[in-house]
DNA sequence: GTCTATATCGGGATAGAC
DNA sequence: GTCTATCCCGATATAGAC
């Protein structure tokens, strides 16, 4: 780990690394020390406890996902370009970050408080992020869908692969380098995939 | 929990409960003992370990749901039925279990090993329903579609908002009434999103 | 600020009575 | 088979020397 740092960054740095591979329950504070090169009792010294060190890392992690999407979402691009882009960056920044999302879903899934407060803090309204998605959806393709469905959709088609890459791959008996084509693979098929669905609903308005 | 099961019915009655909930990490032996109206002693005694318990449980969730899968993929329906059915019976299934999916994910995440011997033990090929969905693509729709692709839209656009509604919960801030009425929708809007996206393959092959 | 040593506790597992 | 009591380890957390 870099020497250069100071140890609450090196710290949060490890502590990024096994919290998102391990969750707040399998990660354990003696790994991070070890990954940060000093002893456990730094740790506690720096950040109070376990809890609260996992809270400023998932936080930061959160914070820092949400406002990436809400930078693209909000950007002024045709809705096509940025979904475009959103799977491109997200399929990146993943295969470096493999657990991060799959992080996120089980912290929360512990405990669906906060969260909210932590966007709203940045200044990030998602409502706004939607607002746009329908405004969008109206003038570049003249459909008038709830944007939540087709939000989630998006995510879902990114996502999950992502999420679910050891179940698939185990399941399908599917080598890591065929996995990665998998995935480069979907960054033109995802596109693609909305862009027809949508399509589809403009031929046939009574679809929605 | 009821009384006139044996006591290992009622010990894996609880342990799908709680680590369904929480995973291997979270779940506590006392827990499932509270839950199952019995002492700690008495898992041992029926259970060996904590960790041949959850292979249990594991197991048995996994092959649940791997063969329903496969029945309703290499049934004789076209696609598009499959979808619908696949869709509807997976929404219904989770709202009652929610957890399974992500503690399947979550445990295969952790140990990515075993799981293809579950299913072959089952004498269910999963290539086979890949195949099976190729050739459907093919002669109902004259598209020639990698499945894997296919397949994990499918599954993408079911699976990821189930496991992902406490944060689109939190993030939006909606009730749970308007989540099952979200729910609900998706019943009808997902198929129709797929059926949508590949009919538009069908008027360009050009973006195969 | 950083270390070693240790307190403390939770939780899985076992012994042994009934 | 089922219980109580207990062991024992791993892990968080703290005390205290340097």
């Amino acid at each position: 780990m870099d020497n250069r740092q100071n140890p609450e960054e090196k710290i949060l740095e490890a502590a990024r690394l096994v919290f998102h591979q391990k969750g707040f329950n399998g990660a354990r504070m003696q790994e991070i020390a070890d990954l940060a090169g000093m002893n456990k009792a730094l740790l506690h010294y720096y950040f109070r406890n376990k809890e609260s060190l996992f809270e400023k890392v998932f936080n930061e992690t959160f914070a820092q996902m949400a406002s990436k999407m809400s930078e693209i979402f909000l950007s002024e691009m045709t809705l096509m370009s940025k979904i475009q882009i959103f799977i491109n960056f997200y399929l990146n920044f993943i295969s470096r970050h493999s657990f991060v999302v799959q992080f996120i879903i089980n912290a929360l899934h512990d405990k669906p408080e906060q969260l909210r407060e932590i966007i709203l803090k940045q200044n990030l309204v998602p409502e706004l992020m939607l607002e746009q998605i329908r405004k969008q959806l109206r003038e570049e393709m003249g459909l008038d869908i709830d944007p939540l469905h087709i939000y989630v959709n998006i995510l879902g088609l990114t996502v999950f692969p992502v999420v679910a890459k050891p179940l698939i791959q185990s399941l399908f008996r599917i080598t890591d380098e065929r996995m990665d084509v998998f995935f480069e693979q979907r960054k033109k098929i995802v596109p693609t995939f909305i862009e027809n669905a949508l399509k589809g609903y403009e031929k046939d308005k009574s679809l929605l």
